[in-house]
DNA sequence: GTGGGTTTGTCATTTTTGACACAAACCCTT
DNA sequence: AAGGGTTTGTGTCAAAAATGACAAACCCAC
């Protein structure tokens, strides 16, 4: 399913309120209000509703949303229809903290392959997931059909890694490196930094200290 | 130093400008231009200069702006004048990916407690922190004055860790667990989702795809 | 049924964020 | 010392995102 234009937030929202459905889709409740969601997510209702509109979903009037048919309406506009594969590059602590993250989640993204160059880690399976060599990557990425993939390196092999898998095929890339890269258009990137993130915590904390104060 | 209402998009930027801007910093170059730096971040230069402008800092109209001098005026805004603590909480695979991260990062943003409930970790020092048991949380933030807290442990724990936490004084929160949180105005929260940011690559990457086909 | 209390859907507005355009400053070359 | 080529700094505009406001739909209680 196709909405022309979706915005990039809305998106992002879209996926956390999927997995916030499925939080509370085991309790017994069937339906859920706008302000539940956004109480959840820290956000106003209007917000919600406005993402919901434009993904054409309509709510019942007097019970709320859905849970169960929301859940499958969001999946149908973010998930790829066949599904998409995504391959690890790098399995120190924080490649084996995403794949066990990724474990037993049911979800359209399947996370198939991770590389290394330890020799200790290859050939061997964490998770369910099989470590190869990177000499073998631009391989299996190509008999596997792996579009995505995440680069959890040290910073400086970050650049080369990424060249290799872009000349493989793949068509996302989530760097978690503080190292900035270069793709062509025709390839989606997020960088996805732990540090900006906790700096922007401490400046605002502080801030926030300053003015309660 | 401070800037009144500093929007946060630019705190970020600032935060990756840093960054950026250290990993050059060791080569032989003292200056640098608006646009190489919106190159490595793939944002405009007319934004970097905007951001720039926003702190009060003035290049020098023919070599650029002077690296050192920037690096630490961004310090002197972002960062807190006496350096904030921070603590990490769970410390499984992604706990210990945090904290080799910043091992060896000059910043004043201190790293100088971890927490778990695995007897096996307690009392043993991680990449220079060390490792206590849950159950002394309240004290050891309130004796180190630490301000941070970053939670990592299994989702369904992270609410009541959350609470401690923020009953112990704590003044900001990184959450990497999906379980939405719940604190009090007066602490900064940032949830950060792994698995969103995925699937938001997953879906611009398939859209990318459809439309360079 | 009829009125009151909720909740949705959506238009309109505001706020935030990013981009354009261009003058002023500057250095280098000649 | 004059002209050309860069780069900065910033007013102005455009786009994106969030919010406010409110009518319409609905159920429940009575």
């Amino acid at each position: 399913m196709f909405i022309k234009n979706l915005p990039h937030k809305t998106v992002e929202r879209l996926s956390q309120y999927r997995r916030a459905l499925l939080m509370i889709l085991s309790k017994e409740k069937t339906h859920v209000f706008s302000h539940e969601i956004a109480q959840m997510l820290h956000i106003t209702p209007v917000q919600v509703r406005r993402d919901l509109m434009l993904i054409g979903y309509s709510g019942n009037l007097r019970k709320g949303y859905d849970i169960k048919e929301l859940i499958e309406l969001i999946g149908k506009i973010i998930d790829s229809d066949r599904g998409q594969r995504v391959a690890v590059v790098g399995l120190g602590n924080l490649g084996k903290a995403i794949i066990s993250y990724f474990k037993g989640k049911r979800s359209k993204l399947a996370i198939i392959a991770a590389f290394d160059i330890n020799p200790e880690k290859i050939n061997r399976v964490y998770d369910g997931v099989a470590c190869y060599h990177i000499s073998q990557m631009t391989e299996i990425i190509k008999q596997n059909n792996i579009s995505i993939g995440i680069i959890s390196v040290p910073s400086e092999q970050a650049p080369e890694i990424a060249e290799t898998m872009v000349l493989a095929g793949i068509k996302g890339l989530l760097n978690f490196t503080p190292k900035p890269l270069n793709v062509p258009p025709f390839v989606y990137l997020e960088e996805y930094d732990m540090i900006t993130s906790l700096e922007k915590v401490a400046f605002f904390a502080k801030k926030n200290d300053e003015r309660f104060k």
